[in-house]
DNA sequence: AAAGGGAACAACCGCGGTTCT
DNA sequence: CAGAACCGCGGTTGTTCCCTT
């Protein structure tokens, strides 16, 4: 079956010789491509436009960065789609020379199987279950040269439904999980984290105690951080966006914060009237579109106090 | 050396959104 | 304004390569 817009045309499929690349390359950098429809015909090629694009895009364009993935091209990865999910094409946007078929491909046959068998589910990058990591592991034969899963950050609590909240309150750490001695234990969800213990200096009481929560980065890094409540990355003590290490320049972190505004599953419902002046601002000029402007300023001091709304009640995640 | 299986990569398919007529 | 054509995206399938037995 041959794509809806070119099936009266007798067309090639499969893979493409080197010929009918030579021919689709001289043919875009001479005349460009201004109609895909088109190209297959000028350019003397048997095949669809539809494949022809996909082609020049994901193999021929001579921007194409080719090779492995570095160790930062994968957290940036998984740092973005955190945030984004399957947004390959938004992933993609963030690694320069890379194509979003190219990061899907990645992420399916590697970086999936890498969270898997740190325990994570690699849709939500929440802690799965031990019994779902180990269907989902014994189904992928996970290699033992995985990393293990270290736990990145603990806290006791005499409140587990607060601390089950912390998890939403919090998304760049994972469903917490419980000992009998009411301690919680999290993850992190990526890799830059895994090498960090992150300690609550607060012990839980209520709901209303989360929000004046501080966090102490005991790792050997030395530096006192902030868990981003993003999800993604963690802010040091200028305030400078760093994850694990990478700094992202200026302009990406813009970008992905953009990004962090269009996310849906970052929806939230409107804070109650007697928020601060700025939320209220945030609520009223957002709600209407149903996304929220993830606001760093005000939910991140750089103090290290991690947010400053008095009341669960009033920043309920949806 | 050959067969089998898995991993990695390339390409296809279908759908939704946008632009054109 | 409606339908057609086109484009871009994400999911899925197919192919090739390489390692193990």
């Amino acid at each position: 079956m041959g794509h809806h817009c070119c099936s009266k045309q007798k067309i090639k499929r499969g893979l493409w010789s080197p010929e009918e690349d030579d021919k689709l390359i001289k043919h875009v950098t001479t005349y460009g491509h201004s109609c895909w429809s088109s190209v297959p015909k000028l350019a003397g090629l048997q095949r669809c436009g539809k494949s022809c694009r996909l082609r020049w895009i994901n193999y021929l364009r001579p921007d194409l960065k080719r090779g492995s993935f570095t160790e930062q091209e994968e957290r940036t990865i998984i740092d973005v789609h955190r945030i984004l999910g399957n947004k390959w094409a938004q992933i993609a946007k963030h690694l320069p020379g890379r194509t979003d078929n190219e990061v899907k491909n990645f992420w399916n046959s590697c970086i999936k199987k890498k969270l898997i068998a740190q325990g994570l589910d690699p849709n939500t990058h929440n802690l799965l279950s031990s019994n779902k990591t180990n269907i989902l592991k014994n189904n992928i034969n996970a290699s033992n040269s995985f990393r293990q899963e270290t736990p990145a950050f603990t806290m006791d609590t005499s409140s587990k439904t607060a601390a089950s909240d912390l998890s939403t309150l919090l998304p760049c750490i994972n469903t917490p999980r419980f000992d009998h001695k009411n301690t919680i234990q999290y993850t992190s969800c990526s890799d830059h984290y895994q090498n960090s213990m992150l300690v609550g200096t607060q012990q839980i009481i209520s709901q209303s105690d989360l929000s004046a929560l501080e966090f102490t980065n005991c790792s050997s890094m030395g530096s006192s951080n902030v868990m981003s409540s993003s999800g993604f990355g963690t802010l040091n003590e200028s305030c400078m966006w760093d994850a694990g290490g990478i700094e992202f320049p200026i302009e990406q972190q813009k970008a992905i914060q953009q990004e962090i505004v269009m996310a849906p599953q970052l929806q939230l419902q409107k804070p109650n009237i007697n928020e601060s002046d700025h939320l209220q601002n945030l609520a009223e000029d957002t709600f209407d579109s149903a996304s929220f402007d993830f606001d760093f300023d005000s939910a991140l001091l750089p103090s290290g106090v991690y947010c400053n709304v008095s009341s669960m009640d009033q920043l309920a995640w949806d």
